[in-house]
DNA sequence: AGCCTCGGTTCCGGTCTCCGGAACGGTTGG
DNA sequence: CCAACCGTTCCGGAGACCGGAACCGAGGCT
C-alpha cells in the first residue's frame, strides 16, 4: 500500500530542503537535515546534478538546477488560474495598492501561484511559490471554508499550530469562524500567522461552482486598518468574481438561455486546471 | 565516480518526461518512455506524488505537482539575472515590437529564464523554461561563442543536429560563425531552427566581464526583415549592455579610479548568480 | 608553524530495497 | 460479449543502496 521507493523519497527530500530559499547547501548540512549519512547525500547529490536537477556552485555548495526551474514554467504553462488572474491582480494592487496574490490548496497548506507585491514594497522580490498554513491565512480560511468534513477532519486531527498569540488554535473557533466566512463570503486573517500583517481574502470558482482558489490582498496593520474594511471586502470579492469569470464560471444569474460568449480568455474545459493534489474536490 | 542511483535517476528522468509540456501522462506511457517497467513506475508515481513532485489528475492520469513549482519559484528567487532583466525586456518588446528573451547556458543547451511575447501574439503564452538547442539560435551563438576550446570541443563532439536545410552542421562552419558573432559583438540566426522564424542575439557580461547571458529577439521572418537589420543589432546590444550594468559590469571606459555607486538594481555580490550548470565558467 | 575541526569525497560490506514479470479488476470500444 | 488497454497489486531474486570509517584539503585558533 505505502509502497515507497526510499532513495527518491529522500531526493525529494533533499530538493524541498532548498524550499528554504537557502540559496546554496553542502553535504553535511543537508545530511543533517535530512538524518542520512553523508555519502548517501553524496550520491543524491551526483545524481541529481547529473539529471541537471541540481547544480554545483562555484564555492562548493549545492543549487538547485536549471531543470528544476524548467519543471516549475511547464506546470505554469498549464495553470489555467496563472493566466486569468494576472490582470485582475493588477487591478487589485491598483485598487488597494497593497500585495495582493492568489492561491490554491495543496494538501495541508495554500500556496500561492501569482503574486504582485505592493507598490509600498522596499525591495520587489519574486514571492510566488510560498507554501503557508490553512488556519491563520485568510486564503486559507477560505479554501478551508469549502472542504468536506472528513478533509477538514484530517486537518483539525493534525493540530493547529499557534503562529502567534492570535491565531485560532481551537477546533470549534475554526469551526465557527468558517462558517462565518461562509455566510459573508470573504475572510481577514489579523495578527494570525505573523504579528503586524493582515490579510483579506475572496473565493475563486471554477466552471463548476466550486472554490478552486483565493484571491487576497495583505498588508502590514497599519496601512491594512487605513482602508475600511467593506471597501476592502467589496473590492477582493468583486476581484475574485473577475478571476471566476474568466475561469468559464458563470453567477447565478443567468441560469436560464444559452449563454452567449463569455467575456474573457477563459479556457473551454469544464474543469478547471489548478494543478492541485487537493484542489480537484467536486 | 559514477556512483549514481537509478531510482533516483529514473525518479528525474521520469519527471523530465513531463518538458514535453503534455499535461499528464499515464503510467502506460512512461513506462514506455523511460524503459521501465509498469510496476516500477507505478512506484515511482507514487512515492512522488507523496512528496507532491506529482499530484494524481481526475481523469486517473498524473501531472506534475505544486511542490514543482514551488521550487522552480524558489530557483527564480535565486536569480539575479531574472530581476536584471524583466526592465530591459519590456523596452526591447517595446523598440521592437517582437518577443524578446534572456537565455543562459545550461549543459548543452540555452534555457530561457525570462520571455516577453510579442505584441502581434495572438495568445500570451508562458514559455518561460523553454530549452532551446545551441548552434542554431542566435542565444546558443552567443553563448558558444564566449566558450572555452575544451567545452566547445565536447558540443562538437555530439554531432550537430540539422533541424532545417539551413542548419549549420559543419564543425568548421560553425567555428567561422563563432568567429564572426565574436567579432561584431551580436549573433543572429534565420531559418536554422524552424523555418519561418529568425532571430538576433546579444551578450549579458556579468560583473567579471564574463558573458553569462544572451539577449534576443525573435519574429516570424517577414516582420524580421522589416526591420534594418543594424538598428535592430544595436537595440539588442544596447539592451545586453543594460541587463550587464544592472549586474554590477562596468564597461571598458572606467577602469580607473574607485567607483560611485552604479545604477540599478544590480547586486553588490562579485558573481553572477545565474543558476548553471556551465554558466560559471571564468 | 602546527594542530584541530569541519567540509567534501571515496571505499566497502551486509541488508533490505527495488526491479521485472505476471496476475487481477475496471473501463472502453469494437 | 469479448478483447484490449489501463492502473494496481503481488512476488521472488539480484544487486542496489545505506551507514560507517577512512582519506584529503582548507581554514582557523593557539
Amino acid at each position: 500500500m505505502d509502497a515507497t521507493l526510499q532513495s527518491v523519497s529522500n531526493a525529494a527530500r533533499l530538493l524541498k530542503a532548498f524550499l528554504s530559499r537557502e540559496e546554496t547547501l553542502g553535504v553535511s548540512e543537508l545530511a543533517r537535515r535530512l538524518g542520512l549519512g553523508k555519502s548517501a547525500v553524496h550520491r543524491l547529490l551526483t545524481t541529481l546534478a547529473a539529471e541537471g536537477l541540481v547544480a554545483r556552485d562555484s564555492d562548493g555548495g549545492y543549487r538547485l538546477g536549471l531543470v528544476v526551474f524548467e519543471l516549475g514554467e511547464a506546470v505554469r504553462a498549464h495553470m489555467d488560474l496563472h493566466g486569468a488572474a494576472g490582470p485582475v491582480l493588477v487591478e487589485l494592487r491598483e485598487q488597494t495598492g497593497e500585495s495582493s496574490q492568489v492561491g490554491v490548496l495543496d494538501d495541508d497548506a495554500v500556496v500561492y501561484v501569482d503574486r504582485l507585491e505592493s507598490s509600498h514594497s522596499l525591495r520587489l522580490m519574486h514571492d510566488a511559490g510560498r507554501r503557508v498554513p490553512l488556519h491563520c491565512t485568510s486564503s486559507g480560511k477560505i479554501l478551508l471554508a469549502e472542504l468536506g468534513e472528513e478533509h477538514l477532519e484530517r486537518i483539525l486531527a493534525r493540530g493547529l499550530r499557534a503562529h502567534t498569540p492570535h491565531t485560532i488554535v481551537e477546533p470549534g473557533a475554526l469551526r465557527a469562524e468558517l462558517a462565518a466566512v461562509r455566510e459573508r463570503g470573504w475572510a481577514d486573517a489579523v495578527n494570525e500567522r505573523e504579528l503586524g500583517v493582515a490579510s483579506l481574502a475572496a473565493p475563486v470558482r471554477g466552471p463548476g461552482g466550486a472554490v478552486v482558489a483565493a484571491i487576497s490582498v495583505g498588508a502590514p496593520i497599519t496601512r491594512f486598518r487605513a482602508i475600511p474594511r467593506q471597501r476592502l471586502a467589496r473590492c477582493v470579492v468583486e476581484a475574485g468574481e473577475a478571476v471566476s469569470r474568466r475561469l468559464g464560471w458563470v453567477p447565478e444569474d443567468e441560469r436560464d438561455r444559452s449563454r452567449g460568449p463569455s467575456s474573457g480568455a477563459g479556457s473551454s474545459s469544464s474543469t478547471v486546471r489548478t494543478n492541485g493534489r487537493e484542489a480537484a474536490h467536486v
